[in-house]
DNA sequence: AATTAATATTACACTGAGTGTAATTTTACA
DNA sequence: TGTAAAATTACACTCAGTGTAATATTAATT
């Protein structure tokens, strides 16, 4: 997937540190100018500049300009799985889901999950990676949920909940910023998968 | 939306003919490279030479390399929502869907959408543009659902709805080619609705 | 038919993302 | 201290995509 592997988090020798700092000033600065002057208009060797690096050194960080953006988004996937895994197995998939996406979503800053969708908006390219992130996180989920609920015959049923796990998120996530932080990401998530059963 | 808007279908001058030719030219050979050399060997002069134009004007009929592929696709989400407007009112939303869905996707051929996703699969941008159209549907279809079951207090049901028709859409054509076409498209989604409302 | 307006096509030059390569520096480790 | 591995850089290159302005073609008008 990635080039950078966070989850080598064991004795952080000089290298390591070094490594990690660079990665920060990367996403620091990216971030910075990205909101500044818009997506665009920022440049790598902007980029690279302001992270006082060459912009070759920058590729050897991050596969593309986008990558900057999603490593934001991209930690969530795991976190929802580890939540998972928690959650007791004699409850229906779909609840077990439910609980640990709050559980995970919850403590997420509206201000700043609104401030990166906003600026994901402005580029066609990077909104469809994030789409395509959706995806990846349904693929991720649905193979931790097989490994909680094995069985080849409930197969299609868990690619079920998957996907429309990562459906209500996503749709209470554009709830979000079309009411524009008025109800929390908590709330509107039990709404959605509340709806959800209703609907059904 | 898109450049080439094929709704345009009243009285062919010579000119709309003209255009609709050189559209053509330019999707046959691009489809045609894409598939003897691959997507990303596959330049948009190599395309523009084979249909007979220069690269320049390659960029009057499309924004970018990647919409001669996601042209292909773009069609199924207003053929779905023309079959939807058919389908009577006196039913739950889900199965409206359902009949369009299956009423729609039925006739496609599984070989050709298996060579498409293959293509697809090739390049992450072009994945994530599919993906992208993928949420694009769903709005279309969202739409569409709001214009047949009107209602403020119904939106969020409707926009349930238009997530997991469309999800069913996707992991139905995903089955289609994990299994290599073993079953046809429509008895994939019969299958997903099937488990979906099993699932709940 | 001649004129004019709109649309289509092209050439040219440019920016910026991303890659290949090879040389140099820095850290780890024996 | 020496040496292997990893990090950083310079340089040159390809290709997608844009801006601009000039030319060619089709449509519309009188």
């Amino acid at each position: 997937m990635s080039k950078n592997s966070t989850a080598t988090a064991k004795a952080p020798g000089l290298r390591e540190r070094k490594r990690r700092e660079t990665l920060q000033r990367i996403t620091d600065a990216g971030m910075r100018l990205f909101i500044e002057k818009g997506y665009e208009a920022t440049t790598l060797d902007d980029i690279a500049t302001a992270a006082g690096i060459s912009r070759r050194t920058f590729f050897y960080y991050f596969d593309s300009k986008d990558e900057i953006l999603l490593s934001m988004q991209s930690t969530m996937g795991d976190m929802i799985v580890a939540a998972l895994r928690k959650q007791p197995d004699n409850i229906r998939p779909i609840e077990a889901v439910r609980n640990a996406v709050i559980e995970i979503c919850a403590p997420f800053s509206s201000q700043e999950m609104m401030a990166i969708d906003r600026l994901m908006r402005a580029n066609a390219v990077v909104q469809a990676r994030k789409q395509a992130s959706y995806i990846h996180h349904e693929r991720t989920l649905f193979d931790a949920l097989c490994e909680k609920w094995p069985g080849k015959d409930r197969e299609t049923g868990l690619r079920i909940v998957a996907m429309l796990s990562i459906g209500a998120i996503r749709l209470s996530t554009e709830a979000l910023n079309r009411e524009e932080g008025k109800r929390s990401l908590a709330e509107l998530l039990a709404d959605t998968f509340h709806a959800l059963e209703r609907e059904l």
